[in-house]
DNA sequence: GCTTGACAAATAATCGATTATTTCGATACT
DNA sequence: AGTATCGAAATAATCGATTATTTGTCAAGC
């Protein structure tokens, strides 16, 4: 249900699996679990940003020994989400403005080269499915006052922004986006921003979507240049209201 | 000596360690050293691209238990130099022409940004020590007879290629351009790269470090990109006449 | 001859216990 | 008062043994 994970996950220069679903999922490995549902609780803040996570406790929380809690925890260290020093554990990955404008900043970058380079190879199929991420995200409202459609909205918001990019061919640039997707969703998620008044988040989807199966390549990577900096200028607003350094 | 790990690994935000000497290294645990052996085992060519990594065999190579040979392995993932696959285990990342293509163009991209980058808002001392590293890598000669030679200077050539976007005051960024640089020693390595007749590589890297310190801007991005495309291509013949997909 | 299924060997994943390291507090010292 | 030093408690790392999964082989059935 949830398309937050990589699959099989590990190798960086993995392709995504295709979307057919005759697969047992991968998640089949305590470790694996484990990951996905580390991952998703540093996400959704459920985990605060920064804090130690003490094997002992997360043992005893999740009902599992060491060796796949490490194990799990160490596929969130390829994720950024999780740090870890020698001797002294694993902690929850820190957040911070000058993160938030890194993230912005190499989303800008490398989202928009991906996207070029899908308008430039990306076929058919590539544009189908990113009308079809269009209309699904575009036909789920987003209400503040369930979660659960929140969590919803953002599964579906991501993938759109993947699908958008999948056509260049390049398994590792996707896997860098990838990385910066889901630290970008963590700030999002942790502040829970809604959409400030001035913008019509749809249409810049719309917009986007159009010009790159338009093939306008300039149209295209400029409007999503714009939409990824609004919203890192918004989120970065909220995060300076919470006090965040 | 060797200047290739990342010392307190694992973090993707960390900024690489200052330069002075007062560090225990971080090579503590038996999983860090772990990793930073097999990184070399695998960047060297020791360990075949795409071999499977038998557990129970290398436990025994290595004179380990499974717990520390996982944990290392799982940091060679994040490396991107080690794939996994629940319940099938680990093998050496495959390498290919696609691959080298891709980190060829993805270095074009995320070193001449980091570059530029680093050139806007790179103190003096950064400065400093691009004119140290330049130096010590002019100093070193490579002689192919000798392998440990060609290693020396690989660690400081990586060097000098780190020290020159290390400037950019961006974490992330320098993590994506460490994992490009650890994927494309391996082709380097791996095929051995004299460099062809028409080339003085030599002079490249002054080209481009003068660039850099002078701070023009344009010339020293575009001698960068050149040097890091036309390493690509080189590579890129190396491969093809190794019969390499 | 080819597929299918059952079994055995090989390999990976997990567990519980043990060992090593760090952290923290109390005490002694300057 | 502040700092250094020595344990004990907390925590992380590692080990050896056990369990689960996959892979390879061989025989039966079609």
């Amino acid at each position: 249900m949830d398309s937050t994970d990589d699959g099989a996950h590990g190798a960086l220069t993995e392709g995504d699996a295709p979307s057919a679903a005759f697969a047992d999922d991968g998640k089949n490995t305590i470790g694996s679990q484990l990951a996905s549902r580390l991952r998703e609780a540093i996400i959704s803040g459920e985990l605060e940003a920064g804090s130690k996570i003490n094997l002992d406790k997360a043992r005893k929380t999740f009902n599992v020994s060491l060796s796949p809690l490490r194990e799990g925890l160490a596929r969130l260290i390829s994720d950024g989400l999780v740090e870890f020093q020698d001797n002294r554990g694993y902690r929850v990955a820190a957040i911070s403005l000058a993160n938030l404008e890194e993230v912005t900043t190499l989303r800008e970058e490398l989202e928009v080269f991906a996207l070029r380079e899908s308008i430039r190879i990306g076929d058919v199929e590539w544009e189908g499915n990113i009308m079809r991420a269009l209309h699904r995200l575009n036909r789920t409202e987003r209400d503040a006052a369930r979660p659960e459609t929140l969590e919803h909205w953002e599964a579906l918001h991501r993938e759109f922004h993947l699908t958008l990019i999948s056509g260049c061919g390049k398994p590792l640039l996707l896997h860098f986006c990838n990385l910066l997707l889901n630290m970008n969703d963590r700030y999002r998620r942790a502040f829970l921003v809604r959409t400030s008044g001035d913008r019509n988040v749809g249409q810049e989807h719309s917009e986007i979507a159009q010009g790159a199966v338009a093939r306008d390549v300039e149209y295209a990577c400029e409007k999503l240049r714009q939409h990824i900096h609004r919203t890192g200028t918004n989120l970065r607003n909220h995060l300076a209201t919470k006090g965040v350094a």
